[in-house]
DNA sequence: GTCTATATTTGGATAGAC
DNA sequence: GTCTATCCAAATATAGAC
């Protein structure tokens, strides 16, 4: 007897993984139960709600290690600091373009009475995060509300992009460039 | 006997409609016997090929009206206008924000292997374009590679971002910032 | 070319044993 | 908690009449 073989953070991980690579409509339940190493019942048992609760969880989950990552940018006093901080964490959280967005895939294919809430508190929250930065930085409210959703806009699409041309060095430039341009001084041009 | 009622643009376009909406794996035969008014039989007799096939010449559909679109605007001879004529373009196309990509949501759910070639077609396309409008608006190669791609990026994230949160205000102001930034003589900044 | 069946497969979900 | 077996609905696809 196996004891445990997963714990539930692994399990909501492989299920993240699924819904990310296939879609929330292309990630069946056989794909589910062969990611997890689970059989159906056994999903079943830990998501009695099918897989309308999974994607529930899973977004929770992801809201859940968003805040860690977060916490730990906020803790950091530099703001240069928090800026690499932040830009390797979305760098190792994406593979460097290779996998895709949780919050784009689940968009794309949930009803959107169900789902709209949370997905539109994860992305507010993510620019929300930036804003903070971009004022720690020194930027007005403005320009750090308006770059924080233009870097937003710029990693999903650049997530976007690296998947339809099947080459994710779009990825990489994209995120050079936030690097070197988000918390610049807002003196002129941007 | 309605004599062909829909031309097979007509079909075409509101099985792209069909996809652009629910995806690719979201899109049963159903919704699209329903959208298109034609019976599943008819849908087989113009697409022996089935779903599959349909997405196809919806990608070939897609090309073909964006070829129509891009030689409009290369036959425009100044700049500032050639920008203007894709925006606008662009902005109707998606609906102000409100209506999804074809080929993110064809890229996020169909095989590569067989819908990588015409995706990644697609794209280069595009990006080629905006780079001979950047190029005739005096930019240096570099520099007109590499705002092209950055534009598609964000018309993409920008798609992404307004059907996440439910508010497609986001779309427009990217627009706007390309309006005013992407033509924009490459002196220093940017 | 379009329709009304109908076949076939897959997907989501449950029952009940262990 | 996990499994095997099963049910039911939906999805893709086909046959054949008109």
């Amino acid at each position: 007897m196996p004891p445990a073989l997963a714990t539930k953070t692994e399990v909501l991980d492989r299920i993240m993984d699924s819904f990310r690579k296939h879609g929330y409509d292309g990630a069946s339940l056989a794909t589910l139960s062969k990611r997890t190493g689970l059989g159906k019942s056994s999903l079943y048992h830990h998501f009695p709600g099918g897989k309308e609760q999974m994607a529930h969880e899973v977004l929770a989950h992801l809201n859940a290690g968003l805040r860690e990552t977060f916490q730990a940018v906020e803790d950091e006093p530099d703001p240069k600091r928090k800026l690499d901080l932040m830009l390797d964490a979305i760098d190792a959280f994406y593979d460097g373009g290779k996998k895709a967005c949780l919050l784009e895939r689940l968009s794309a294919s949930v009803d959107r009475a169900r789902f709209g809430a949370p997905l539109k508190a994860s992305f507010s929250d993510w620019i929300s995060v930036l804003t903070s930065m971009g004022r720690a930085a020194g930027l007005s409210v403005t320009t750090a509300q308006r770059r924080a959703e233009g870097a937003v806009v710029r990693i999903e699409g650049a997530l976007v992009v690296a998947a339809g041309m099947g080459d994710p060095s779009v990825f990489g430039r994209t995120l050079a460039e936030m690097r070197a341009t988000l918390l610049a001084p807002e003196t002129r041009a941007r």
